[in-house]
DNA sequence: TGCATATGTCAACACTTGTACACATTTGGT
DNA sequence: ACCAAATGTGTACAAGTGTTGACATATGCA
């Protein structure tokens, strides 16, 4: 090599492993999605800028803003998903069921708070495609808890219909308290345990209700 | 005046009555809400496009655009306030109450829907001053409600934490009912149906529960 | 009738945005 | 060691953005 080419040291930045960049994308959105952005607000470049590339190395790994979109739902249900498996696996022991529940929950939730705000704020939010992959995969899960839910002597002889309506109550429940919790997580401990006192409530007098359950 | 200065005819638009470009903008807001799109991924300049004035023009309704935002906060929840009180003043015969009630809620939800889209929307979206705002708004409705339920001879020596535990339980169930409602609004009515049985049965079963609640 | 105020227009500004294209560098498998 | 594929850079452009400032017209009240 000549000496005379030293124009173009072209190190401009450390390059980082295989789907690293991807991953760091998906992160970098999280991030800026948790302080006052929603998907649609959020600009391709800024969120390029976060990462440190350059503007069109985004289509390096997405090919349309869409894309991006599915595949963070895809990113944050995995989180969430973990979450119910928890969920399975508690132990049962009549009545300390509906406390481990709710502690797993708000535990989970405060751990993996950025996924889980996004699935709160884009639940309903703007874009249509995120909206609706995320009210697939909620769907998806709904089936699951019914089916768990089944097994259970206290739904004994119930209809489908009726476990999916206690499924959809009990999520929707924990959803709520879950979003609740997210923009006081760091916050007040005392609003925090108001919080999971009352989901905790609210998740045994539903289970009273099931107690006296009779279908129509 | 001389016929020469025919440079200036100056009618560019007609224009409106007092206050009616101020609700020109809200309604416009809504609409496009309502359409793919979140508060913070609109423009100031499409807004005005869509209501037919000159961007600049917004700023005589409006100081800032976070302003613009708790009009559309306030405004909706005058729509749902309507709910409410329509909801209070439901004759209370016995079993047929829950019916009732959610019959009115899906009524109302299906009649006000764009208003009932953009709470659902930004109840945890991105913008932190409207989100607030609507968590604010929330918070009163839940404590007239849980007067109201105190009222009533199914929680005769209820604490008001208990109260307001169940008011909250109830208005999530509702509210959950409802923004899933919107995206099927005028589609599929069969599947309306069945998301309106749904909500009425987990009614229900909260209202069993009620009966035999003992708070700890 | 006047006149202050409310409402709207126009032109301009300094930025930001998404995306196309050509080129550079690294990585991984053969 | 080599070469295709993966990944990143730089430049460029047309379009959209929020906001200022000066100006024009209509409205409502004295």
């Amino acid at each position: 090599m000549s000496l005379t080419s030293s124009s173009k040291p072209k190190r401009r930045s450390s390059r980082r492993k295989r789907g690293a960049t991807r991953e760091a994308l998906i992160e970098a959105a999280f991030e800026l999605l948790g302080d006052n952005k929603s998907f649609d607000g959020m600009s391709l470049r800024e969120l390029t800028r976060s990462v440190g590339i350059v503007p069109t190395a985004f289509y390096r790994h997405f090919p349309r803003m869409e894309d991006f979109g599915l595949a963070l739902v895809e990113e944050a249900f995995t989180a969430f998903r973990q979450v119910i498996a928890e969920l399975k696996a508690e132990p049962t022991p009549g009545t300390q069921l509906i406390r481990g529940l709710t502690k797993t929950m708000t535990k989970a939730v405060q751990a993996q708070h950025l996924q889980f705000r996004f699935i709160a704020a884009e639940r309903y939010g703007g874009d249509a495609g995120v909206r609706n992959a995320i009210r697939q995969q909620l769907r998806l899960i709904e089936t699951e808890v019914a089916l768990e839910l089944g097994r259970m002597p206290a739904t004994a002889g119930w209809s489908s219909d009726d476990l999916r309506m206690l499924a959809t109550l009990f999520i929707n429940t924990l959803v709520a308290i879950g979003e609740e919790l997210i923009d006081q997580a760091g916050r007040d401990p005392k609003r925090v345990k108001l919080l999971v006192d009352m989901a905790e409530k609210q998740m045994r007098l539903i289970a009273l209700g099931v107690k006296a359950w009779k279908s129509d």
